[in-house]
DNA sequence: CATCACGTTTCGTTATGCCTAAAATATATA
DNA sequence: TATATATTTTAGGCATAACGAAACGTGATG
């Protein structure tokens, strides 16, 4: 069994070797806040459940199984995190403390259900490593609301990942993955597009539209 | 420190005295799925810490802190028993068993923030001794956005928990406990409320306005 | 009142996860 | 290459939380 202790070592290990090479005990143990002996122990540990490939004096690298661990936990913590954020009104230092323990026992199927509802926002932002075979916005339309006419409808497909206040507006507006909207565009000025997403009727300032990816029907 | 287990074991005797007397040795091993002799030991170090008052083969019961303890985990639970089932859409034996690990990772603010959005109906509907002390909705206001007028800012103060599927909506909308609103209602026809949400416009159908719990300026 | 059954506690052991101090190993410097 | 320094591991302990087996209390029965 995983333990939630095991959990952050394997996140740590995910974070030193991020850009490639080798994890070293001491670095390890700087990180985590512990002694260079625990994490020693720790190492023996995971090696023996084959979440790490470990050498004496040499350092360590997560094997694949121990890859797909750290990523799912990071993913769950970057979601507790945004849903603390965003929608309990957590401050930021706070949220990132709370999501630290929590990331440990959100299941599966809540964490893809919470995605659905507060979407996936930092973890596209520059897209790296940690997200490669959970996110998958990378192969979807490249069509906007932008280039949506008066009466067209489309499911949102994914959001543009450049700025994170501008995602985090788009989000606590409605504007989330798989929802359907449509463009209605009924004001009688040239003010902010008018779209209904399901059945409420949402005003989104022009400059946003290209930040919204759409499923033409 | 009171750890998980212990909490687990507090809520335990709290649900096996609730109607008064004390529990048994072998009925919290039962109950916890563990050995009586596991129950022994951790009621030695429950009494250390004066959670509870423990005699040698007579029983346990909760002292006043134990007690104060294992109501809020329980009001924990609840919460998000009900975050799951309401609003990510798990069911019932799926909520309750993960609920059973989150109610001792969430912070006591959070639950507070929670309680807002979900909270109320049925866990203060004929408020039980688990909730007596904690639940703080019934104080709050009973003014909604039905009652605001056009340019009137307010501050939202929680939901009304009626309809999971209106909250999921108004959650996704941006309408979450803490943020400050301004009714604008500029549209030039009799359609759905317009407000401000910190700078962004959303359109409100009207039904939804008394959902919407306020504080006034 | 002695005895017995059942519930309860004590005892010795295990596993996790952490510690410090000491020993081993690797790396940098002379 | 030899020595000094830094890194890492090993050894020995501690706290928590669990177990089974053995010892022990308590209340019920004869
Ligand atoms: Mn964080
Ligand atoms: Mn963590
Ligand atoms: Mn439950
Ligand atoms: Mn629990």
């Amino acid at each position: 069994m995983v333990t939630g202790s095991r959990e952050d070592y394997l996140i740590c290990i995910h974070k030193l070797t991020q850009g490639g090479g080798v994890a070293k005990t001491n670095d390890i143990a700087q990180f985590m806040k512990v002694s260079p002996a625990s994490v020693t122990e720790m190492m023996r540990r995971l090696a023996e459940e084959n979440l790490v490939d470990y050498e004496k004096y040499r350092g360590v690298r997560l094997t694949r199984a121990g890859q797909r661990h750290a990523k799912q936990i990071r993913r769950k913590h970057r979601l507790m995190e945004r849903f603390l954020v965003n929608i309990l009104d957590t401050d930021a230092e706070t949220a990132h403390e709370e999501a630290c323990k929590l990331e440990h026992v959100l299941s599966d199927s809540a964490a893809q259900k919470l995605c659905r509802i507060i979407g996936e926002p930092e973890e596209c932002t520059g897209c790296d490593d940690t997200c490669d075979g959970i996110c998958v916005n990378h192969s979807l339309t490249q069509d906007t609301v932008a280039s949506m006419n008066e009466g067209d409808a489309a499911v949102i497909s994914h959001l543009r990942c450049e700025n994170a206040e501008k995602i985090r507006k788009l989000i606590s507006m409605g504007f989330v993955p798989g929802r359907r909207i449509v463009l209605e565009n009924d004001l009688p000025f040239k003010g902010p597009l008018v779209l209904r997403i399901g059945d409420s009727r949402v005003a989104l300032d022009r400059d946003y539209a290209d930040l919204i990816f759409v499923d033409r029907d």
